[in-house]
DNA sequence: AGGATGGGGTAATCTGGAAA
DNA sequence: TTTCCAGATTACCCCATCCT
């Protein structure tokens, strides 16, 4: 049975614009800028565009494909978690794009086996970064590319978001993948959205009688409770 | 009765612009 | 240049009322 027309779940336009922005915990309007780009006026009065970062699915529509939204959850570690400038960000993904011949580097499995030494290495030529902050990029894009799912041919089928800290030790409470609950986050393993579990939460059940009635853990249960209130 | 219409309030989304 | 806040705008939902 075919549900999705013939085409690959990872490229369907899926999310929104905000919906991504809970998933992956960005800011929306940071999510929007780099989605979609934006115009902003500069002191000469001249309205500039800002580029946007990644190519999305559905632009006329403003919707956000998986592998998008894999895209924007490794950005946010070069971007956020290492404050790298996006002008140096966009050299870089260019030069993997060309590199790599493709439309989405990011989320390719090149970037997770030879792509980071390359990004790493060409964004320290580019900005002159010491070979210790280079390694220290190194472990913090491995600790988000470490997140990705990928078939036998390398395409990036789930993803596994931070549900708490970034700091936290990889706990995988909470999977995305394009098949399941048409991409809604679920609990592992379980093809249970995250957003139930919220609902009964939230309509007075205990996390563990939630628990019991799935078979899984309470501590899982409040993950992800905690990751659908942060997300709110 | 049962579907269509619309009012009113809430939630989601967009946009301008300040701050960094 | 870029991020992201906060106010403005739009979408959405529920229910009462109207029409057939």
């Amino acid at each position: 049975m075919d549900i999705y027309g013939g085409r690959d779940p990872v490229e369907l336009p899926a999310y929104s614009i905000p919906e991504v922005a809970r998933l992956i915990r960005v800011p929306q309007a940071t999510v929007r800028s780099w989605a979609l780009g934006r115009r902003y006026p500069t002191v000469d009065d001249r309205r500039k565009l800002f580029e946007p970062v990644i190519r999305i699915a559905d632009a006329a529509s403003r919707w956000l494909s998986f592998r998008n939204l894999v895209e924007l959850h490794v950005l946010s570690a070069i971007r956020r978690d290492h404050g790298v400038r996006l002008g140096e960000v966009r050299k870089a993904v260019d030069y993997l794009r060309r590199r790599f011949k493709s439309r989405h580097p990011l989320a390719d499995e090149q970037m997770q086996t030879d792509g980071t030494n390359l990004f790493v290495e060409r964004y320290g030529e580019l900005v002159d970064a010491s070979d210790q902050g280079q390694m220290a990029m190194k472990v913090c894009l491995s600790s988000y590319l470490d997140r990705i799912e990928r078939d036998a041919r390398g395409a990036a089928i789930r993803l596994y978001p931070f549900t708490t800290s970034r700091e936290e030790p990889d706990r995988r409470t909470v999977v995305i993948d394009p098949r399941v609950q048409f991409g809604r986050p679920c609990l592992s393993g379980t093809g249970m959205p995250t957003a139930v579990i919220a609902e009964r939460f939230l309509a007075g059940d205990s996390p563990q009688e939630i628990a019991q009635d799935i078979g899984l853990s309470s501590d899982a249960i409040e993950e992800a409770i905690r990751y659908e209130s942060r997300a709110a």
